[in-house]
DNA sequence: CTGAAAGCGCTTACAG
DNA sequence: CTGAAAGCGCTTACAG
């Protein structure tokens, strides 16, 4: 295998110097066209690919936005389903990213190791996303000393970490809120229950909606939700049995999120039970997979698209002056009724 | 802001060398202790984060590895449902390269246009996959020369690119084969026809294996497919669509992928037939919306986990030695018979 | 518009 | 085990 060129192969090759090599190739130069195309012809006799980190290194700058999310893996090595939020995550980033002209590094973190891995991306991009339990505080705060963070969907971490980090979330409180008094305002359903997720303040500000849509009705609010998931369908499916199976029978279940909806739908099925007829339920992301399924999901959507863009526009103004203050943006969500709850299909 | 502390930075506080600093830091040399010490301590104090560019172009490796997948943007600006392979496919990978430590650099690319992000990828990774209509052969064939790659699922490209790039492809053949076999032979329908995708390698394997499993049967072999979606749900629900409008009514369905299945199932719910009582349904990759929707999609699923483990391996024996001939693997499909041939649910 | 040369921030033989 | 120094392959003021 021949050694791989460099500019300085291409240079000789062009009769022109490596300056001129790196304008042309950059393209925002004026080059004299002739020496404009002896390059390009040296570049693609040479097959020449010019070297990403001697350019990052020289450029400052990558053309790279980095990504972690969790590390979710199910209980044979297999993926858990709660990647399906992820995999939408995933894709609104790389489509908003591409946009603006960037490549997507991503790795799943683990907050307890993987440090190793969260320096290789963090070193190697212009800007990163965290999402919530990925990045210990303090690595987050070393990481935001070099580079703009946004964390994603995230609670707040510690001070020092909110000082210097962005956050980006969406109006939890306020679509569950919004799926609540749907269910109660348009289907008249007053015995509605709370089926929530793992410790988070996602499902936590998920539930706090559901009790501000009650006590808003004057219907009794419950303190605590009725029964908990982990945000996967299995964990939905097994707490919604056991509730059945305590003998109770709530007109409608508000679910932390879409994959606790997709279990309740299947625990209630095993039991016997017709959604919305019987059980009416809301999820809450708006997964595709919700679209799908029967009765369709109703749910809050999260805006992905925005979400996405957003979350690059934060990177690149702090990129442009790296002394913002730190902030914090809440995106809204789009309540999309659909069949679960109790309205008919609007195919 | 501070400016970013570097190597001798930290050297200098810690009062050892840059080249101590970067034996700890790699973690794999012996370093007396106390240095080791000193060096951990000036880290967390200065709160370095080393720069990626630099530390990849002094050690010609970057821990990261590439993967382009083809830009697929539905009608108004969503993504199409033919994405969701690819969230498989990314997480699968991303979790494979992850195993060997490295990070996931992604892309989506257009052949046409975006020479300028597959040139950020390919510039900042010790090896890349690409999928297929992604990348131009002529530039497949210059990155090659300077990365291995390995074509996902691609149809052999020029003569030029075959000579340098890996292949790895799932067994198309033999899996429509299989699936084709079963709805004959177990459940005894000869009135089976197939719905295509696109003009694809893949669609054609798999319409190969159709014919093949016809004509072992002794039954007619129809020489081409009988409906052409796109591998996209709303493509396989026209096709559909368009045969039962046509008055056709076959027996079974053999769909090229698991979406194209989906949208069968769309059509043939709204000619008022039911699936698998009067039309048996078949899908191809085992995406894991199969798995949910009713009846669930009997189908040849792709080893996603082992693919990806495959595709770093050879990116990793390319790397050892880049000398290799080029090779093409077959990885082997598992039939995972559901409801929608007309086997009943194994729940 | 063009080139010579410094410099980006690491790692790694090489010598000790 | 440790350090001085070269070198990785680009880009970009700086001068012309």
């Amino acid at each position: 295998m021949r050694t791989v060129p460099t500019v300085y192969e291409v240079a000789r090759h062009a009769r022109v110097s490596t300056a001129t090599v790196s304008r042309v190739l950059s393209g925002n130069d004026r080059v004299r066209p002739e020496y404009r195309e002896r390059v390009f012809a040296a570049v693609a006799e040479l097959g020449y690919v010019p070297s990403g980190a001697a350019r990052d290194l020289a450029a400052r700058r990558a053309g790279v936005l980095g990504l972690c999310f969790p590390d979710l893996v199910g209980d044979q090595d297999t993926d858990s389903d709660a990647m399906f939020w992820y995999d939408e995550i995933i894709r609104g980033m790389e489509r908003a990213a591409r946009r603006r002209g960037y490549a997507l590094l991503i790795a799943a973190c683990h907050e307890t190791d993987d440090v190793d891995l969260v320096t290789t991306v963090a070193g190697r991009c212009d800007g990163m996303v965290v999402l919530a339990r990925t990045v210990p505080a303090p690595e987050l705060e070393r990481i935001a000393g070099r580079i703009p963070v946004t964390m994603l969907a995230g609670p707040r971490t510690s001070d020092e970490a909110a000082r210097v980090v962005d956050h980006l979330v969406v109006a939890n409180r306020e679509g569950a809120r919004e799926l609540t008094g749907h269910l109660v305002d348009v289907h008249g359903y007053t015995d509605v229950w709370f089926v929530a997720g793992p410790d988070s303040p996602d499902s936590a500000a998920r539930f706090d909606g559901f009790q501000a849509a009650l006590a808003e009705r004057g219907l009794p609010v419950a303190q605590r939700p009725h029964a908990a998931g982990d945000f996967t369908t299995a964990g939905g499916r097994r707490a919604v049995a056991q509730l059945l199976a305590d003998g109770h029978r709530p007109r409608a279940l508000v679910c932390a999120n879409d994959q606790t909806a997709l279990g309740a739908l299947t625990a209630l099925a095993g039991a016997g039970l017709r959604v919305p007829q019987d059980v009416a339920v809301t999820g809450f992301d708006g997964i595709q997979l919700g679209q799908h399924v029967r009765p369709a999901l109703t749910t809050a959507t999260q805006p992905m698209r925005q979400l996405g863009e957003k979350a690059v526009s934060m990177l690149e103004e702090r990129l442009a002056d790296p002394t913002l203050a730190a902030r914090l943006v809440e995106m809204p969500v789009r309540v999309d009724v659909r069949e679960s709850c109790g309205c008919t299909s609007e195919i």
